[in-house]
DNA sequence: GTGAAAGCGCTAACAA
DNA sequence: TTGTTAGCGCTTTCAC
């Protein structure tokens, strides 16, 4: 049976409530005696009870705002079941999480939503930040001011004041496309970069690493300039026509985000005699299986079910437990799958 | 504010011990009645506080152990930690784990500390067991006489009583090797397989699994049969030797299990020329960064800490909630890693 | 600075 | 068959 604070109370001759202020630092007890109960408690192997501190708190109880933008992607759809799951963990500890969803990225919108949950009285905010001036300053003022601490998720803002960042280290990302287009490709030739929008940082980041990397481990293939689609399929087709027509060489693409579809229905449809490897990220929807199972050689990615739950799970430690999280950057795993373990288990 | 036992039954007209007994199906209460009360908490909402659930069932506390094999191995130290983390959640509600390890693989062990933990009053029982048939009967036994439900981790008893299985697909693990085998070798040759113990039904899982694999996708190329080295680095090397000198078009190794030490050292010193992939499964342990850096193109690994914390939750799941397993297999993810993503994160 | 006591939501033993 | 009551371990308020 575990250690109580009854236990340490009577071991130290004093009561219960002494014991409390003792090990949680509450002030209104001699400093002495406080130290020698921690002593105790120590020596006792005293291990508070979460059942019990979340039954005595359930009134004065924890909440935890979460914000996610373009709510309407399938991505961003896996990260909110990762806030649900967190959201019943949370709760069954008698705290409280209110989700607030905005379907596209819309940075006045989220100030907006950011001001409805402290209205709503809570005490802190998971969020997926855009690359915005006036939200930056929103979030440090939270902090500072409010004293609400904030953890970005997925894209971080490493400029402003938030506690701590969950998500994938892009760099590394990109690096590891480059480790695996060197396993696949033998042959001299050139490679092309095709990403969704240039502003969203793990965007680039992905293609920076990969860049990087490419030139010093496979300085006999030629990598072509990163080109953008605007996360428009269209356009994406498009460019992978242009790459194909222009690049006879083309051994194999590397899609950073939001264009597989596009580029693979070029390749599909207009190259079928063509071997040109395609090696993407993040592909979840509709198309993920087929694309998977036909063109895709690799997918790297980086797990959104664990971007929306971690953050909360962060935040629910720091208010109630008081825990600070260990790492300012809490990356994701760095997940390789092709069409053998496209099914995600456990 | 969630809503709690006392609030059905001021809505219900009855006392909370009612309510109580009407939705865990405790029995002594007019079945219309229970009808009644239940559908008035589902119309409420109500989600039973765990809390709450945890601190009355203190005393009365949730008992479960687990029983590792082969303890010494670095696979099973990382099934330790995540056996140890679930103990840690279970023990904050309440509930008490013990472990027994055994540090090698021994049936009449494993059954003395069966009987242990029944005697230490365990309710369930999670475990890595070996093949053997008298611990097939003592598991059967434990289920059917005992009422002790049993989870069998790592590798599967299918053809005993046990409540469920946690771990990999090894066949599909070995087809997802094939897979890469495929991606990376473009020119005819041979590929040899090597493995550790032919007993181990996780061993040979990958390998059935590799082999069928091999003769649909990559059927220019040439699997020779399978070797055993009985988990010997020496043999290993000696093994990679041979094949080296028998088979001058050799294109890679695949290593479904405890064998990279040896085989990486035999290329590694004899034949820094020849350019043969490697491709293995769980390495972990010392030589683990290093064999990644230099030799093996792609690891597959099965989670050992999932491994460890999943079997205890769903058996606290089971006793705590009264919720059985949904499926039969839980398996685990089938992680690709190369030295790009060796580290594993969150 | 310290102790005593109420109560968080739930279970279980006992009373009726 | 139903109600009542005593805790489980902890926090918090109030009295001293």
């Amino acid at each position: 049976m575990a250690v109580t604070l009854q236990q340490i109370a009577e071991r130290a001759g004093v009561s219960r409530g002494t014991v409390d202020r003792a090990l949680n630092n509450r002030g209104r007890i001699r400093t002495e005696l406080a130290e020698e109960i921690k002593h105790i408690a120590e020596e006792m192997g005293y291990r508070p009870n979460r059942a019990g501190r979340a039954l005595a708190m359930a009134k004065r109880s924890v909440r935890i705002g979460a914000i996610v933008q373009e709510a309407s992607t399938p991505f961003i759809q896996e990260v909110i079941k990762g806030i649900e799951s967190a959201k019943d963990e949370v709760e069954y500890m008698g705290g409280t999480v209110l989700v607030k969803q905005i379907a596209d990225s819309n940075a006045q919108k989220t100030i907006r939503a950011m001001e409805e949950l402290r209205a709503e009285d809570v005490y802190a905010i998971a969020i997926n930040p855009m690359q915005d001036q006036e939200l930056q300053k929103m979030i440090d003022r939270f902090v500072d001011e409010y004293n609400i601490p904030i953890v970005t998720l997925n894209t971080d803002l490493p400029d402003t004041k938030r506690l701590c960042y969950v998500g994938q280290n892009s760099i590394e990302c990109g690096r590891a496309a480059a480790g695996l287009m060197k396993e696949i490709i033998q042959e001299k030739g050139s490679i092309a970069v095709v990403s969704g929008y240039p502003g969203n940082p793990s965007v680039t980041g992905r293609v920076i690493g990969f860049m990087q990397e490419m030139k010093v481990i496979c300085p006999e293939l030629t990598v072509l300039e990163p080109r953008y689609t605007f996360n428009n399929d269209k356009m994406a087709e498009l460019m992978a026509k242009q790459f194909m027509f222009e690049n006879l060489d083309l051994r194999a693409i590397f899609i950073s985000s939001h264009a597989e579809i596009g580029v693979c229905r070029a390749l599909r449809e207009h190259f079928p005699d063509r071997d040109v490897k395609v090696i993407a990220c993040d592909i979840l929807g509709d198309a993920r299986t087929e694309l998977m199972q036909k063109q895709v050689s690799f997918l790297l990615e980086e797990d959104p079910y664990i971007q929306g739950f971690e953050p909360i799970m962060i935040l629910f430690r720091l208010l109630f437990d008081g825990k600070s999280p260990e790492k300012e950057f809490e990356y994701t795993d760095i997940i390789i799958r092709t069409k053998y373990n496209l099914v995600r288990y456990l």
